[in-house]
DNA sequence: TTTCATGTAACTTTTTAAGTGACAGGTATA
DNA sequence: TATACCTGTCACTTAAAAAGTTACATGAAA
């Protein structure tokens, strides 16, 4: 399938919010930075506002963040768009005659749970506010080096 | 797209070969066990050959492993079938004229790479040998409640 | 009251991997 | 040595998930 961009497109649409929270915050705005549709930023948001970390006024261009951006982790984005879809894939169609095909899904189902998890809680640690900061000091080094 | 099972395939085909290494191995066994088809196992197969975890020999349906189950990790055949392909997606086309498209890519790339190899990390300490034990201790589980 | 936005539904396109059919060539054994 | 079987690989089709698109009812605001 095609590969889903929808947890990137989450935080870029958070972090824009913010950082560009004096202007009026059209879905088209928005939806210009990241190079797609307005459809397409309003239904991520939609779940973003489903998972309280925006509010938005049906009909009004100011979205809002729901809290502080020290308050929101790449983990909160994470589960509010991918919910808790695996993250390692198993193959859940193999045959329970066999001793390899009837215990291997859980085994490996298991060992995926921690990678997972391990990852996880990278995201966990990391806040909305990391991520305007890390884009900022990108900013700054970017122009610098034009001088 | 439709989701890879590639990684655990490859996982259950080694450890299929190394349980059932006294039976003729023709990719149609190993695919009656998997429950798809002879070609993805091979196809499959000639990828693991290729980054030699598995001798074949044309012809002749007896793969072995290239070494002992203690010496290959998860992280070994994850790398095999999946390579570099990032865990975590990025959008790769944000718009470069805004500060938030333009910076975003290398900020969250960093943090998916962070997350990516503590998951990583995880299957670097996982053997094939583990699996196989797992394997065959959710078996005899499985027998004992039978009695 | 007109203009502009959101929220959402329905549909199409794109992408990626699995599944399928075919076949050249190697293996092995009756 | 003929025959049956198997691998390795190609080309093509199908399936599934998400992005992209069109449309529109409804709300906001000047």
């Amino acid at each position: 399938m095609r590969v889903s961009t929808r947890f990137s497109d989450s935080v870029h649409i958070l972090a824009f919010i913010e950082i560009y929270k004096s202007l009026k915050l059209s879905s088209e705005l928005i939806a210009s930075s990241i190079e797609t549709s307005p459809v397409v930023v309003r239904r991520l948001m939609s779940t973003l506002r489903e998972n309280d970390l925006i509010d938005t006024k049906k009909g009004s261009a100011e979205p809002k963040l729901s809290r502080s951006p020290r308050e929101i982790t790449l983990l909160d984005v994470y589960l509010a768009v991918e919910g808790d879809k695996q993250l390692f894939t198993l193959d859940t169609n193999t045959n329970p005659e066999c001793i390899v095909g009837g215990n291997i899904q859980k085994v490996l189902g298991n060992y995926y749970e921690d990678a997972k998890m391990a990852a996880l809680r990278k995201f966990n640690n990391v806040t909305l506010q990391d991520i305007i900061e890390s884009i900022q000091v990108e900013q700054k080094a970017k122009e610098h080096h034009l001088i």
